[in-house]
DNA sequence: CATTGGTATTTAGTCAGACAAATAGCGATC
DNA sequence: GATCGCTATTTGTCTGACTAAATACCAATG
């Protein structure tokens, strides 16, 4: 390797400001690879991103300085920019260069974003926004499914529950079980709007069971709630499982706001 | 070996022969938008996705034949790929080729595909679908935002409904102001996560306006019910508020189902 | 005959360097 | 002080070559 290189310094957020600075970050591309280098790079920016290292209004170093620093051709390092740009996450004109856009613009529920919001570990508000749109969403998610729930979907759900109690939630095979029969729910929906937020409100669940399993004073056992849930939906009574699921998603939201409050004992 | 039949898409002897068929079709890019080049074939693609000109599953020409095919650059046309497959729409591995995704990877509420979606006319089921996720959202979001809305959101609403009652529906400002209302009440609800889903919100907004300008017998003043949700969410009644939203959105979900149905009177 | 292993082929992935287009910012002009 | 036009900078596009990975094929093998 050439000699340690400054990386990914961004220009001034004012303008007028020559290059300069030597702003400085280390760079490696070890963990976590996805394989293609487009991917891995846009990850790499993405985590920045998301992570607050780069704030919205930076403008990125220019193409071909970027690209060399991340000892990557400009052609990649332009796909990687245009999968962040079709996230919502940076925009680039010519001359004006790429810089990151308004928090607004970000597709916070896409499941790449989403991930790398994860990777860092998530601010509380964010962890509490997520959880405010599971307790909106999910009840209404199982009124609808106890309504139009067909055969398959409801033995999937028992059997991702008879899972989730055998494997418990302390193991990876539970937890996802336990998503599974919440993903199960969105899809008896049987609306493809509704069932893209699964990823987003996966990524609740698995945050919530993290939370308990480091927290265990707090472990509630969950599955007699589920079974509630199931219940309703099977015997196709909407408002039993809106409130059954009100009900499970409340707790878990407890759970975690404890869990969060005890690690972080402010305000 | 599921469903053997390896399709290939892009023109040349397969499906879609919207554009020329010749092998020299020379077509001019679709004007008025998007000038730079991936993204307009994004766009094209993606209107051939969504609209199921290709299938999930299909899989597209190889690079070098389709980016000919376009008459653009092999790069280009990568990069229009790396879009659609930041979207979930496609999936690409070497020797396997492009191939469209599952419908249910695809990120139904981006902006973009959103915007995909309404290029053809869009199914009366996905309408359905995103109208049943306002119904979902919208109260509640209307609630949160009774109690957390701060002065300049309020007054935001205001000149929006305002700006909505001065020019009327009819015109692109007032719908414009329509939208803006119901953005900023999401934005009130200080829940980044929530506030994502608004352009998908917004989307529903904007159709159900079209039909209900197309069909003037069904135009029902919506302003009334309009100050009615503002009225709560200025007095900070949450509860209040979720019961102006519900019945502002069911009107409006009615009329969109009248409007569907009178244009065609199945079912 | 089935299994295995290597090899050819196909495809996306990556790289390099050049040129084109657009525009933000600045200086000249009125 | 406002407007206009220039220019330097940056993204956008193109070309063509090479690399790497995944599959399909075929031959050798048990």
């Amino acid at each position: 390797m050439t000699g340690g290189d400054a990386v990914l310094a961004i220009s001034g957020g004012g303008v007028g400001k020559a290059k300069g600075s030597g702003a400085d970050g280390e760079f490696e591309r070890e963990e976590g690879f996805s394989g293609r280098i487009h991917g891995s790079i846009a990850r790499t920016l993405g985590i920045a991103i998301v992570s607050g290292q780069y704030q919205p209004g930076d403008v990125l170093n220019n193409e071909i300085d970027a690209s060399e620093q991340l000892h990557v051709s400009r052609s990649a390092y332009r796909e990687a920019i245009r999968i962040l740009a079709a996230k919502g996450l940076v925009e680039s004109r010519p001359k004006a260069g790429t810089r990151v856009s308004a928090r607004s613009r970000w597709s916070l529920l896409d499941p790449e974003v989403l991930a790398w919001f994860f990777e860092a570990e998530p601010s509380e508000e964010f962890l509490t926004g997520l959880h405010e749109l599971r307790m909106i969403v999910e009840p209404a998610a199982a009124a609808l499914a106890a309504e139009r729930r067909d055969d398959a979907q409801l033995e999937r759900m028992r059997t991702a529950l008879i899972q989730m109690q055998q494997h418990t939630l302390a193991t990876e095979a539970g937890r996802a079980a336990d998503r599974d029969f919440h993903d199960t729910v969105l899809e008896a929906t049987s609306n493809e709007p509704l069932r893209t937020l699964s990823s987003s409100i996966g990524a609740a669940v698995r945050w919530t069971t993290i939370f308990k399993q480091r927290d265990r004073e707090l472990a509630r056992d969950p599955i007699p709630d589920h079974w509630k849930v199931f219940d309703a939906i099977a015997a196709g009574r909407a408002d039993q499982a809106r409130q059954a699921m009100e009900r499970l998603v409340g707790l878990a939201q407890d759970d975690t706001r404890a869990a969060i409050s005890r690690r972080s004992p402010s305000a």
